[in-house]
DNA sequence: GCACTAGTTATTTTT
DNA sequence: TAACTAGTGC
């Protein structure tokens, strides 16, 4: 495969052939640049770099494994598998194992997942005493996880007054000691949450510059894929380990940064040239993924961003088919119509089921698809969500084997010291970590010396206590000898857990049982595979790891049968589908209602919306319901502006193949969600009712679609706004309009909130009601 | 300490 | 709707 280069255009060739110095390839939807990185590194092996002396990090390890096959089809197994590659959470957990005692950290130390660090915050929150409904958990692992990512530790927190006085307005005072206590927490319980694996290693790199040498001199070429979704914690440590060498390769499209929720900054991609001296700049435009449609339907979107980097994404596809869009009338309808198109499409057309997908803004809409499907026995998969591996019992399988590795793993004991019920409970537990806090050492280390402290136990409690600290340091001895597959059985069997999940006798607990049994494999799995490894390394500990950083794509199951793929918009990043069903299209949903206030927010949205779009490559469905169930109620729901951006040229408006009252015999109970339920409608189905054609038909563009836009409801809605008002937004609460500015649909207001300070919003969007003149 | 019940609260996206 | 929490009685 030595003609490899032969393969690729011009722009892919010359991005590949330049070896050395600051590089930044901006790739848009579909021109193959997995192909470009792929042959990148092949050609740097070709060209006498050493694998060892390649760092690449990607946004996922599925990404990593396929590309380090098609690398080694290249250049070879022996020769692939010394390169560094994976996600930057895995490559650094890897590093930090084996510099963690520089910082502190045992070199067994747990990786906390999102569940983990929400416990740990309410124990804490609740241990100081604070309101739990002011201080929600998960809303202050939200800021801590800002925190982190913007590289602002506990101590550089209390410098930096403009934040803190944040948190004072947002009437979170006490963030800042929350944020020390769950830093010592973690500390002391040898634990890293996810953005610690960034922190720490931004950690290592500062205070140890021999050791920043050290893997500067490994990691001569380091190549970043999707760079516009890197945090600054990314950011600097790219820029760190890069800064010997500076053969840095970035590859990216600004158009498809969707992830700043999580402190992604597409300033990152925006600024490499100023960061980098003599940066080469690549683009590559032409799309191989998708037809003409697709591709000039994606543009007419994304063109409607001010913040963009010059590009113009081409194809010499066929044009295909128009968009398809359709209206249904209910979020159920919505689930039937995708069900049958799917159907109809793969009998028509002869296609698997695989060549399906369906994407979707928020999880929750996976319901109605999945019922859908399942009537019409179509076999789906859905990704993301809750994991195999967040699962309880498989959590409560995971945390004996943490604990064992790690006794100072504080939440993992949580989980299973009464697990199996064996009588602790929560005043007991209250007693040891009052205990644990008083002399600053582990739970477990409390429980191995209760004869020496008195904690007012009785004396069964106490024993009960003793027997589980020894049963676990029995599992630490066997697990000597033991391989992980060994010892993760043992626990198992030794704490009867299967048994007390039969016990239940439900038919929920049977598929539990399954999914232990499913865990136990793959530790097999995994155990084998170590096997086949010069470095093998068959630890519990690796194992752990690889698991609190899987995603759902890296556990590959082997399907037994071709299934259609359910998912989030952000979790199809990366991949390509013939079918793509984009569903509820709908205002506040797609935009979401959270981020549909500034600028920034909305282009995110949009740029989430093209994503979307360019997954596909044959043909794109597009779905929005007229009502819609959210928390339980049915709310009326409007078409989402991004519908109408799409330059009509490309798109079709088709009317519902099914339509209520009729063939109940196709579609089960059709009347679900029909009549009875519009009657409770509290407000009155819109304006416009546009007559249901009663049979299958394509409609040319009906001109009344167009009027059923929001933004014709809204603009005059906002157009009284006027300094000195006092307003409601929706997110931001109260707030004085202090200054407009700009006409028309450009009308913007900067307006004071009480709580969130001073903002600029757009008023064709900011949904303000006025309160007081 | 634990099982059960009634009430409440939450949905943006994820390594 | 469903998942979690607080309160009650044994």
């Amino acid at each position: 495969m030595s003609n490899y280069i032969e393969n690729l255009n011009e722009a892919q060739k010359q991005a590949v052939l330049q070896k050395d110095g600051p590089m930044i390839i901006i790739a848009g939807a579909g021109s193959g640049k997995t192909r470009v990185l792929t042959y990148k590194i092949a050609h740097l092996m070709k060209n006498g770099v050493d694998a060892f002396n390649i760092l690449s990090l990607t946004f996922t390890n599925k990404a990593a494994r396929e590309m380090k096959e098609r690398i080694a089809s290249i250049v070879g197994q022996s020769e692939a598998k010394n390169l560094w590659m994976g996600t930057f959470h895995s490559v650094f957990a890897r590093i930090l194992r084996s510099e963690s005692e520089k910082l502190g950290f045992p070199s067994n130390f747990t990786i906390y997942d999102t569940q983990d660090s929400v416990r740990l915050l309410t124990a804490i929150i609740k241990e100081m005493g604070l309101d739990k409904d002011r201080y929600k958990a998960k809303q202050v692992l939200g800021r801590i996880s800002q925190f982190k990512n913007s590289l602002i530790t506990v101590k550089a927190y209390q410098t930096y007054s403009e934040i803190k006085e944040a948190d004072v307005q947002a009437g979170r005072p006490k963030m800042g000691d929350i944020y020390k206590h769950y830093v010592d927490r973690c500390f002391k319980a040898g634990a890293m949450d996810f953005d610690d694996l960034l922190l720490r290693t931004n950690e290592l790199l500062t205070r140890f510059p021999e050791t920043l040498a050290k893997y500067q001199d490994r990691f001569r070429y380091i190549l970043v894929d999707e760079y516009q979704d890197t945090n600054h914690s990314q950011y600097l440590i790219v820029r760190a380990l890069a800064d010997r060498f500076q053969n840095i390769c970035v590859v990216g499209d600004d158009s498809q940064s969707i992830y700043s929720f999580r402190g992604a900054n597409i300033q990152n991609i925006l600024n490499f040239q100023k960061d980098y001296e003599n940066v080469k700049l690549f683009k590559l435009e032409q799309n191989y993924r998708s037809s003409q449609n697709i591709v000039n339907a994606a543009n007419s979107i994304i063109v409607n961003n001010k913040t963009r980097l010059e590009k113009e994404v081409w194809t010499e596809n066929e044009s295909g088919e128009p968009i398809k869009i359709m209206r249904t009338l209910s979020d159920g309808e919505e689930g039937r119509f995708v069900a049958s198109s799917i159907w109809e499409n793969a009998v028509k057309k002869q296609l698997s089921y695989d060549k399906f997908a369906i994407l979707y803004r928020t999880n929750a809409q996976s319901r109605a698809m999945e019922d859908a499907l399942r009537k019409k026995n179509i076999k789906y998969r859905i990704y993301g969500g809750l994991s195999f591996y967040q699962r309880k019992e498989i959590k409560d399988v995971l945390s004996y084997l943490r604990l064992l590795i790690n006794t100072k793993d504080e939440e993992a004991l949580k989980r299973v010291i009464n697990y199996p019920k064996r009588g602790i409970g929560q005043t007991t537990m209250d007693k040891l970590t009052v205990a644990a806090n008083h002399y600053n050492r582990s739970i477990f280390t409390i429980l191995e010396n209760l004869d020496k402290i008195d904690l007012k136990l009785n004396a069964p409690t106490k024993i009960k206590l003793q027997n589980f600290a020894t049963m676990i340091k029995s599992f630490q001895i066997e697990s000597q000898t033991k391989n992980a597959f060994e010892i993760a059985d043992l626990v198992i069997k030794h704490t009867k857990i299967i048994k007390d999940i039969e016990l239940e006798s439900t038919p929920e607990a049977v598929s539990r049982v399954e999914n232990i049994q499913e865990l136990l494999n793959g530790i097999k799995d995994f155990v084998e595979e170590q096997k086949d490894k010069d470095d093998a390394n068959t630890s519990l500990a690796f194992f752990l790891e690889d698991v609190a950083l899987a995603t759902d794509f890296d556990s590959d199951k082997k399907d037994d049968e071709p299934r259609v793929s359910l998912m989030t918009v952000h979790l199809s990043k990366g991949l390509e589908f013939p079918y793509v069903y984009i569903v509820g299209l709908e205002e506040n949903l797609f935009p979401s209602s959270m981020s549909s206030s500034t600028r920034t927010e909305l282009e995110e949205e949009r740029r989430l919306f093209y994503v979307a779009l360019t997954r596909a490559e044959k043909q794109a469905y597009l779905s929005y319901a007229q009502t819609r169930y959210r928390w339980g109620n049915l709310i009326d729901c409007e078409p989402s502006r991004f519908i109408e951006e799409i330059d009509e040229n490309f798109v079709e408006y088709i009317a519902p193949k099914i339509t209520p009252s009729r063939n109940p015999f196709l579609d089960g109970d059709i009347f679900d969600d029909m009549p009875q339920e519009r009657i409770r409608f509290k407000k009155p189905v819109r304006k416009i009712i546009r007559k249901e054609p009663t049979k299958t038909t394509k409609v040319s563009t009906p001109k009344n679609f167009k009027k059923i836009s929001h933004i014709n409801n809204n603009m005059d809605f906002n157009q009284d706004i006027s300094e000195g008002l006092v307003v409601l937004h929706q997110k931001f609460g109260k707030g004085l309009v202090v200054n407009i500015e700009g006409q028309g649909k450009n009308k913007k207001a900067t307006i004071n909130f009480d709580k969130f300070g001073a903002k600029k919003l757009l008023l064709q969007y900011a949904k303000l009601k006025i309160i007081k003149k």
